[in-house]
RNA sequence: GGUUCCGUAGCUCAGUUGGAUAGAGCAACAGCCUUCUAAGCUGUGGGUCAUUGGUUCGAAUCCAAUCGGAAUCACCA
């Protein structure tokens, strides 16, 4: 039982005996006391005066007396106007530390296995190399995915890739046009950077012929792009790739493994993986039985032009397409489509898909069609919606070419990361592989950690000109305190220090000390609060606090120069649990701690 | 225009589900290495929490309106 319980219940008690007053027992909230006051933890009573009839410091002092005299755990109490605040005894704060740091997995729950989840994530075009935005789609869906195991659940990583489609034949028929036989072998080039060339040079020579259109007719923008000799040949490409033309098919598998070895190497530096990866050139057909159904059961209708639609205007939304009037799918058939089939396969309780805040309307509507086709899983979807990443001229544009690639950002990162170190003088006794480890696991941490400390739902802003920080509320700063206590361990090691035995009753908490150990007795609370609300920026602020608050006590009191044995002895174990906490909450995020740096 | 989201220090962001005097980092300035790693620690300055009302013991947080910004409203994905 927490201490928080053991004193809600108590409180309860109190409330009852003193005031007749009988509450919710979940009603009763107790916070973390402010710093800047004596105590651990706070109860405000100012809903209670009513019922005590008394003044808030008169209420407060009698359920303070109250508990303290039935509860043994508490030391005291003091009262500040209608705040209440508790302090335990050390002996139970030690108490703590001592069973948690004989815990290995402190902090995280063993997966129950009966409430699968499904995340979706990454989700890329095979006509462009991944950028910014795809960064913080992986390091979120990947972060998420941690962080709901370590909560209890059974989670399954899915990537849905859109291989088929009007786009892919544009770097195609590019390709075939002016690529001379062209491979990533032949040029020295990564796959889906290669790819991604000839999706520029074809929507760079279509816009030519646009022009030329628009000049001659006097139509629109749209309207000339489409006409465009090359769009034409782009829609007869995807025609013979529909009818199964084997030509067509081949050079599309070929330059679709090109763009997944591309693919395959930014993930695997990334750090993301996938239990599998679904093909919508696989699955694409599926919706199209789905929607036949709700056509057959009324759910959706029928057009004059043969297209059907669902109507969804009793639910204050609008009328939306679901097949072409020709018979083909669209975004939403295909989804309509993976989500049952992903259902299928997992029997999932909740279906997350990550997937940028542009698509809101689009999946407000995927779950009203699936609930007028009465799928069981239609209240499971959750569209976990992120934010763009924006420069500081605003949306990344490829036209203007804008785009953060993140092949390049990493390397960007790496480079500082090891200039930095190199500068500190950190790495003297390194061999060149354990520098390059380094190097990549402060840069990449660097990058994680400034991406996903920001609320997913938000906005957030990347300026190319200015690097990573490295210093103040950094992954580096954390990793750095975790190399710290690292240096700590080894040295106790070699002293013998961790073998001895301390004695409780010869200790006296200092305030660092007792900051530090309320901060590591919230774990568990922290990573339970992200995984309901799907969070990583809640585990980010977390142990970046938790770092500070470990410098501070790091600054203002020594573990292994402590002349009091039992004193040296215990702070070795606060160290050895705040290492772990760091290091499983960094883990959550995707980071790698080093034990120096 | 409809819908949804956002607006907190010069900049980037927190703010524990309605609680105490709104916090960090960066940037600026001033200190701290003879002591477990200075990527650290300490201090100074910086705020009408967009605005106005409302709800109540109590509002950055909830409600309404207004202003400002973003996304979306395709037989694109």
């Amino acid at each position: 039982m927490t201490f928080e319980t053991r004193l809600a219940k108590t409180i309860k008690l109190a409330l009852e005996s003193l005031f007749n007053l009988n509450v919710e027992f979940q009603s009763i909230t107790l916070q973390p006391t402010r710093k800047e006051f004596e105590g651990d933890f706070t109860l405000v009573v100012f809903p209670y005066v009513k019922a005590s009839r008394r003044s808030p410091e008169e209420t407060a002092r009698m359920v303070g007396e109250f508990v303290q005299s039935q509860l043994e755990i508490i030391a005291s109490f003091n009262v500040i106007k209608g705040f209440l605040n508790f302090s335990l005894k050390d002996e139970q704060w030690i108490g703590f530390i001592n069973e948690a740091s004989g815990n290995n997995s402190y902090g995280t729950l063993a997966p129950a296995g009966n409430d699968p989840v499904v995340v979706e994530y990454s989700s890329p075009n095979t006509n462009k190399p991944l950028h910014l935005g795809h960064v913080r789609n992986n390091l979120l869906g990947y972060s998420v995915s941690r962080i709901l195991e370590a909560a209890g659940n059974k989670v399954f990583k899915v990537n849905l890739v859109n291989d088929r489609g009007i786009h892919i034949c544009k770097s195609m028929l590019a390709w075939i046009k002016w690529g001379t036989g062209e491979t990533p072998e032949s040029s020295g080039k990564k796959g889906d950077k290669l790819v991604g060339d000839y999706y520029v040079l074809f929507e760079k020579e279509m816009r030519k012929e646009a022009a030329q259109v628009a000049a001659t007719t006097g139509c629109d923008d749209e309207t000339a792009r489409n006409n465009a000799p090359l769009m034409a040949e782009a829609r007869e490409l995807l025609r013979k790739w529909e009818a199964g033309g084997q030509d067509v098919v081949g050079i599309w598998k070929m330059m679709n493994q090109w763009v997944y070895d591309g693919f395959h190497s930014t993930y695997k530096r990334m750090g993301v993986d996938f239990h599998k990866i679904y093909y919508e050139s696989e699955t694409y057909l599926l919706g199209k039985e789905i929607v036949n159904e709700g056509l057959a059961s009324g759910a959706f209708f029928r057009k004059e032009d043969g297209s059907v639609w669902v109507d969804l205007s009793d639910e204050g939304l609008d009328q939306k397409l679901l097949l072409r009037s020709d018979g083909t799918s669209v975004y939403m058939t295909q989804d309509i489509g993976t989500a049952q089939l992903r259902y299928d396969d997992y029997k999932a309780t909740r279906m997350i898909y990550v997937v940028g805040n542009e698509q809101n309307y689009h999946f407000d509507v995927l779950r009203r069609v699936l609930g007028k086709l009465q799928k069981p899983y239609s209240e499971h979807l959750f569209h976990l919606s992120y934010g763009m990443v924006e420069l500081p001229e605003g949306k990344m544009k490829s036209r203007e070419g804008t785009v953060v690639d993140a092949d390049e950002l990493m390397e960007e990162m790496y480079k500082t990361a090891r200039e930095t170190t190199e500068a500190l003088g950190k790495v003297d006794g390194f061999t060149e592989d354990e520098k390059q480890e380094l190097f990549e696991t402060i840069g990449m941490g660097a990058l994680k950690y400034f991406i996903l400390k920001v609320d997913p739902k938000k906005n957030m802003l990347f300026n190319p000109n200015e690097s990573i920080d490295f210093n103040g509320n950094t992954g580096p700063f954390i990793q750095y305190t975790h190399a710290r206590i690292c240096s700590i361990l080894r040295k106790a090691a070699e002293t013998g220090l961790d073998k001895q035995q301390y004695k409780v009753e010869a200790i006296a908490l200092n305030n660092k000390e007792k900051i530090l150990i309320r901060s590591l007795y919230g774990f568990p609370q922290v990573v339970q609060q992200a995984a309901a609300e799907m969070s990583p920026a809640q585990i980010a602020n977390y142990v970046y606090d938790l770092a500070k608050e470990f410098n501070q006590f790091y600054h203002d009191h020594s573990v292994l120069n402590e002349p009091d044995p039992d004193v040296s002895r215990f702070r070795l174990d606060l160290s050895l649990l705040t290492a772990r906490v760091i290091k499983t909450a960094m883990g959550l995020l995707g980071i790698k701690v080093p034990e120096r740096m």
